[in-house]
DNA sequence: GTGGGATCGGTC
DNA sequence: ACCGATCCCACC
């Protein structure tokens, strides 16, 4: 009897993204499962594929199997529902998502010739005794390993470890003492990191609380839950606890960690307290270590991953506990395809296998605090910051008045101030600013009118070609104001500081001062980070100015001021999630100082100091901010009161593009008409706010509606009749759903 | 994506 | 009628 199974091949194409049937040899009839890697042909050429399921014998005559890999299955039958789901909701291919599961790279188990004793230990020592007067080198070496059988060292390491050479190494391999084994070795990318053991703090009696409510989370509905607290308040402790339970129940967990807080410090943390179950996954591994990690994961010699987005995918077979640390970070989505966002992701996982998820963050994200209040997610708290640690005092500065008391620095008369006792102090301080590259906007310096699109209520980009404002939403467009249209001022200002002026403002206004940056030009080579990170730990460095980079997680105990230059770089973005951003930043700055014995103190500069994302990070207060920010949401009826679907057409004739889009913009119009329905919106065609990536021009048109379902539904069939009517193969389509930004 | 067969149009 | 370029499409 032939057995037959279905194949999804390695190509990401739409005529493929179906199953394919194909025969198993005799030789491997019983050798093949679900998940498993197989190599086929495919019309005249041999392809990778993935094993997807059982199949039957159909009109047509199904090739054999050329091989299957070692090392699978690559993913479980829930993990291929999984990877359904993914495919389904995001919009991409089914190999696409199982792509996005399985180790990449050339898969291969690094092996090794170590060197090891060739006669029993006793045998050994008498051969030591033998050698010792006429070969000493060779003695020493011999009683090396017998003093250190665990140590599988190649030739010339263990040479080295008793001052001599690998010739001594093959003496005694001649001599029958000592021979050569080839042995597979792990590649372990913290190998030269040591971990110190750490016990269980006791907790804080709110912690207590939490955490015994996570304890029942577990045993009980497992409903995903949200942990609210506020930043120092000791969550990592609490992630602890909680893994520690899930081990203990003999399930395994996973970490997830926003990429820049990957660091040795992080992992060192886990493993301090679970020692060799740890493992990590990130995309910094060469294809090799992250080979290695997901094979001891599959094996079981891993119980707790902690690693960036893909890591919501590791093999585990009895998943207990995910944890999603910074819950609101930017980062958990996935920005090419598949364009998932870990966090549903984690959340569909953990619905599948029957576990926990457990997101914390100080400043949940819109999305997820509005399913917590609506009893989606079960909420809890911590409020308090550990050894009572008050939150530190955020002072608000306002620039236009800066501006009328004749200050023309970027630096407010307040923010000197702090920086100059700063550093009479001998204490640090760090000044941030979040310039993103091309972004700017226009604002008034006299009122802080900022020009804004009449449709969108967005701020205007301003474009350096034309010299003109434009709305990137709606394509909206207007000349750059002489004068304010508000308080008819002449003092219009182009925004666009980046963090090198501030260094130079710096460095001329405190010539004494030790000042570093750190931002993405500044890190771009291996290990600057951490060198830069360390500089200022040891105290070498006074001030440090950075973009976000800064702004996460780190410890630092004396820094006592952290400047912000202005709130306003990131509240103006031409994004709906502007506010939120700004909140979410300003309070994690805030964060970073007051973690030590000393006060810290936060100095805000702002053109527009009343918005509520900054008045709210003044006081700590995010109940206050999502009350403001979701009346915003809901007036506008933007997410969580609908989603949204990017779609950006991109190609290098630019009318052709123009041509394609404005053409999918027709058709999406007369088919939300002939559904009579109000309930889908459609944003654009406009040009993309980055219209050109590598000589390809690109336009987008935004899908905005309350159901995600008939969202997809539409473009889904929009995209299907343009390919009708146009017949254009080569124009690339990109569908993003949920999409974090429209850039 | 890619090769092969169908299709179209130009050329002897 | 024959041949190369182009289109189209199936690939199990």
């Amino acid at each position: 009897m032939d057995r037959y199974i279905n194949v999804v091949v390695d190509l990401p194409l739409k005529n493929v993204d179906k199953p394919f049937t194909y025969k198993l040899p005799q030789r491997l009839s019983d050798k093949v499962v679900i998940g498993d890697k197989v190599l086929v042909p495919f019309g005249n050429r041999r392809i990778e594929g993935y094993v997807v399921g059982e199949g039957k014998k159909g009109d047509f005559e199904a090739k054999e199997i050329i091989k299957v890999f070692p090392f699978g299955p690559y993913f479980s039958k829930k993990m291929l529902d999984l990877a359904r789901w993914i495919s389904d909701y995001y919009q991409c291919y089914l190999v696409s998502s199982l792509k996005a599961m399985v180790p990449s790279g050339k898969v291969k188990v690094k092996k090794k010739r170590v060197v090891v004793l060739a006669q029993s230990i006793k045998e050994s020592k008498e051969i030591v005794e033998s050698l010792k007067s006429r070969a000493p080198k060779q003695a020493k070496l011999l009683s090396y390993l017998i003093d250190n059988p665990e140590d599988r060292l190649i030739s010339t390491k263990l040479a080295q470890k008793v001052n001599t050479t690998s010739s001594t190494v093959s003496a005694l391999v001649n001599k029958g003492f000592l021979e050569y084994r080839n042995e597979s070795v792990r590649r372990d990318p913290f190998a030269h990191i040591s971990f110190k053991k750490t016990e269980a703090f006791s907790p804080t009696s709110e912690q207590k609380i939490v955490i015994k409510e996570i304890i029942e989370g577990l045993k009980g509905d497992r409903k995903p839950i949200m942990l609210k607290g506020v930043t120092g308040s000791g969550k990592t402790e609490v992630y602890l606890q909680a893994i520690d339970r899930v081990l203990r129940g003999g399930r395994e967990a996973i970490v997830l960690v926003p990429e820049i807080s990957l660091t040795p410090q992080t992992v060192a943390r886990f493993k301090g307290r679970f020692g060799e179950k740890v493992g990590v996954l990130h995309s910094q591994l060469s294809s090799g270590e992250r080979f290695d990690e997901w094979r001891r994961i599959k094996e079981g010699k891993i119980k707790v991953v902690i690693g960036a987005r893909s890591a919501v995918f590791a093999p585990f077979n009895n998943l207990g506990l995910i944890v999603i640390d910074e819950e609101h970070e930017s980062t958990y989505k996935q920005e090419d395809h598949p364009k998932y966002h870990a966090r549903e992701v984690a959340v569909m996982r953990a619905k599948k296998e029957g576990a926990l998820v457990l997101m914390g963050t100080a400043t949940p994200s819109l999305e997820s605090y509005h399913r917590a209040k609506d009893g989606k997610y079960k909420l809890i708290e911590l409020t308090k910051r550990v050894k009572g640690r008050p939150l530190p005092p955020v002072e608000i500065v306002d620039m236009r008045e800066e501006l009328k008391e004749g200050n023309k620095l970027m630096f407010s008369r307040s923010l000197y101030r702090g920086i100059e006792q700063v550093l009479d102090k001998g204490e640090q301080a760090m000044i941030f600013l979040n310039r993103r590259g091309f972004s700017t906007f226009v604002q008034c310096r006299e009122c802080g009118h900022v020009m804004k699109c009449i449709n969108c209520d967005l701020s205007l980009k301003y474009h350096a070609q034309e010299r003109g404002l434009r709305c990137h939403y709606c394509d909206y467009q207007e000349k750059v104001p002489r004068i304010c249209p508000e308080c008819e001022s002449l003092y219009i200002k182009y925004f666009g500081v980046g963090t090198q002026k501030v260094e130079e403002s710096l460095n001329e206004e405190f010539p004494t001062a030790k000042v570093a940056r750190m931002d993405v030009d500044t890190t771009r080579r291996k290990g600057s980070y951490e060198r830069i990170l360390s500089k200022f730990k040891s105290g070498e460095i006074d001030i440090l100015i950075g973009t976000q980079m800064i702004a996460k997680g780190h410890d630092f105990a004396n820094v006592t001021l952290v400047g912000v230059v202005t709130a306003d770089t990131s509240l103006n973005l031409p994004d709906f999630r502007a506010g939120e951003r700004t909140f979410q930043l300003l309070t994690q700055v805030a964060g970073r100082t007051g973690r030590g014995d000393k006060l810290g103190k936060v100095i805000i500069q702002s053109y527009t100091p009343d918005h509520y994302s900054i008045q709210f990070a003044k006081d700590h207060n995010y109940d206050n901010f999502y009350e403001a920010e979701i009346a915003f949401r809901n007036a506008t009826a933007y997410p969580p009161f609908s989603s949204m679907i990017n779609i950006v057409i991109s190609h290098k004739d630019e009318a052709k593009v123009i041509k394609n889009t404005n053409k999918l913009g027709e058709i999406l119009r007369s088919k939300i008409l002939e559904m009579d329905s109000e309930e889908i919106m459609i944003l654009g065609p406009v040009q993309a706010p980055l219209a050109k990536v590598r000589r390809e021009f690109r336009w987008q048109i935004i899908l905005k509606g309350k159901d995600i379902g008939r969202l997809r539904d539409v473009n889904n069939e929009a995209l299907i009749e343009l390919k009708e009517i146009m017949g254009e193969s080569d124009i690339k389509v990109s569908v993003d759903v949920d999409p974090l930004t429209m850039l």
